[in-house]
DNA sequence: GTGTCAACTTTACACGGTGTCAAGCAAAGT
DNA sequence: ACTTTGCTTGACACCGTGTAAAGTTGACAC
């Protein structure tokens, strides 16, 4: 062979990441072949389409990076509070990282539907770990009479997201610590009984 | 003449706005052009591009609803709280009829800088808003001592933002007054000192 | 009633980006 | 020698936006 497949898929991978994170244009599909050093066509014999390709960048950076390790932690928290705080820690300090990726993914939405339903999926996953630190603030007994578990997941989700972080950190100017910091002020402030 | 062009350009503009609110699929310039009986070309007649169209259907919205009137009347509260509240009834009554538009408005901001600096205008006045607000909170000296004024803003801007609306209402299912009522909780929540 | 203007029509085409198709080529494996 | 694998080049269809040009129709002026 004149190169090694695999390695060229996961430089495809590796390149649409860097494209996407640190490219200031939008990315498009022969911009990603060039940083590849293949040939345009040669994308869509790796990947069926543009919209694949980014899905499995996300699972590409997930495994580089170990997102199920870096939630998994907060799992190990003691009580409530201590969990929200991890997983905010967890998943505020990983969207840094995603940020272009989710960029790109979202603008899809509305066009293509399995991009659409990437991007649903892992944000179900987000809300599955809000579920779980909700849970567990409320067996402390500490949730909000305000709020029932399901809408205080819907709330503490609603805080976490990608968006939020856009304008707060990339809008605003916040720094990632102070961005972390009030988020967890204010999803405490929101969530916790005041006692 | 044929017909009274300022009856075309309005019946654009609003046929624009049903569709952006009540279509299901992207709207396209054919789209809008079939709904109000035209032909293609002959919206570029009254609209040099998209972008503009989007705009001008924007200004048509606000002059409809009349949203000046809407925020203004937050002015007249006499607390920093009730102010709070009175903007938050205000400007979250207003996202539910322009939402398809900000969609619309949003999807274009990557690839035209006109729509972009549109949105980013209409933004800049809800911050406003939210700045008012939190000033006067500030003066009544309930703002908590967590935050700055500006960090307040962007937090409550952050809170108020049309993406939150659309997580909330749209994909959680939540009721237009149950969005007001735990939005503004969670203003309060976060921007007050607890005393 | 002839002429002009304005609003709009039809037809056609350029452009950018995605995705498809087909033929060819060069190196590695057997 | 021959096949397979991983690519290349070149061409093209599709879609949506935007441009260009020539033609139609009705209202109004004189």
């Amino acid at each position: 062979m004149s190169s090694n497949p695999i390695n060229t898929k996961s430089r495809i991978l590796d390149v649409t990441w860097n494209l996407l994170e640190n490219g200031d244009k939008t990315v498009r599909m022969s911009d990603i072949a060039k940083a590849a050093g293949i040939s345009r066509q040669a994308l869509y014999l790796h990947f069926p389409n543009r919209a694949e390709l980014l899905v499995a960048t996300t699972r590409h950076i997930d495994v580089v990076k170990n997102v199920d390790a870096r939630l998994e932690r907060s799992r190990s928290a003691t009580s409530g509070v201590e969990r929200l705080h991890a997983f905010i820690e967890g998943w505020g300090g990983y969207i840094p990282q995603i940020h272009g990726m989710s960029v790109a993914l979202r603008a899809m939405r509305s066009t293509d539907k399995e991009a659409a339903a990437a991007w649903n999926d892992r944000m179900k996953a987000v809300r599955h770990g809000c579920e779980a630190a909700v849970q567990a603030i409320s067996q402390d007994g500490s949730l909000t009479r305000d709020l029932t578990e399901e809408a205080a997941t819907d709330l503490l989700w609603t805080l976490l997201s990608v968006e939020n972080w856009e304008r707060l950190v990339r809008d605003c100017g916040w720094t990632q610590s102070a961005y972390e910091k009030t988020i967890k002020q204010t999803a405490e402030a929101a969530l916790l009984s005041q006692s």
